[in-house]
DNA sequence: GCCACCGGTGGC
DNA sequence: GCCACCGGTGGC
C-alpha cells in the first residue's frame, strides 16, 4: 500500500500531497490523490482547494493529480531559467498582493539621489488601498505574471470590488494604451538611458583618473 | 461521529 | 471510454 506525503512546491509551504492505490473492487489498482494543508486539513478534489484557498494561490494553472503547476502557461515559468528563480516567480505568481505588499514604499533615484517623478498612472483606482505606489507595483506584477494585456479591472468591479475584482489585472478603471502613450514613453526611457550613460562616462573617467594620480605619485 | 475507502456519474 | 469529483458506508 503507498501512502507516502510528500512536499508540493506548486502550493505554498507546508501542504503535502499523497496518492493511494485502491487496493480492491473494480476500481482496484487506481489511485486517488489527496492533499493536506499545513494544519492536517484533507482535501479530495481541486475545486475543494480553490474554495479553501481563494485568492491567496492561483490554480488556474494546476494539476490536482500530478501536483505540478503546467508549464509554459505564465510570463514567468517561461522566463524562468533555473529552478530555484522558477520557484521564486511560482510563490509570486501565487501571490500577487504580497509581491505588491514587497515592494511598496520602494522608489527610484537619480545620481543626485533626488527620487524620481512617479509615473502618471491611471485614475480611478479601484480597491482598499488606493495610493500611487499600490498601483504601480500592482501594474508591474501584472505585466511580469501574465502575457495578456493589462487592461484594468471591469466596470462591474468598479460597482462592487469584493466580488469583482479581477487579481490578475491592476486595481484601477480600464484603461486603453494610445500610440501616443507609447511615443511618450520611448522619450522617458530615452531620456534615461542618456542620464545613465553620463553618469557611466564620469564614474569611469574618475577612476582612471584616480589611478593616473596614485601611479605618479608611486613613481614619483 | 469520523473517516478511509470504493462506487457512481456527469462532463468531456 | 475515461476520470475528476463527490456521495455513501463499513469499520472503528
Amino acid at each position: 500500500m503507498e501512502k507516502r506525503r510528500s512536499d508540493c512546491p506548486a502550493l505554498p509551504p507546508g501542504w503535502k500531497k499523497e496518492e493511494v492505490i485502491r487496493k480492491s473492487g473494480l476500481s482496484a489498482g487506481k489511485s486517488d490523490v489527496y492533499y493536506y494543508s499545513p494544519s492536517g486539513k484533507k482535501f479530495r478534489s481541486k475545486p475543494q482547494l480553490v474554495r479553501f484557498l481563494g485568492n491567496a494561490v492561483d490554480l488556474s494553472y494546476f494539476d490536482f493529480r500530478t501536483g505540478k503547476t503546467i508549464a509554459g502557461n505564465t510570463r514567468a515559468s517561461r522566463d524562468s531559467a533555473t529552478s530555484h528563480t522558477a520557484r521564486r516567480a511560482s510563490i509570486y505568481h501565487n501571490k500577487p498582493l504580497f509581491w505588491e505588499k514587497r515592494l511598496k514604499g520602494l522608489r527610484s533615484s537619480d545620481v543626485t539621489e533626488e527620487s524620481l517623478r512617479a509615473m502618471d498612472l491611471p485614475r480611478a483606482c479601484i480597491g482598499p488601498d488606493p495610493s500611487e505606489d499600490c498601483l504601480l507595483w500592482a501594474i508591474a506584477s501584472a505585466l511580469h505574471l501574465s502575457s495578456a494585456p493589462i487592461s484594468g479591472q471591469s466596470t462591474s468591479a468598479e460597482k462592487n470590488p469584493g466580488v469583482w475584482i479581477n487579481a490578475s489585472q491592476p486595481p484601477c478603471r480600464s484603461f486603453s494604451v494610445t500610440e501616443q502613450h507609447i511615443r511618450e514613453q520611448e522619450l522617458v526611457v530615452d531620456r534615461a538611458r542618456r542620464s545613465l550613460e553620463e553618469a557611466l562616462t564620469a564614474d569611469t573617467l574618475a577612476r582612471i583618473w584616480g589611478s593616473t594620480v596614485f601611479l605618479c605619485l608611486v613613481a614619483a
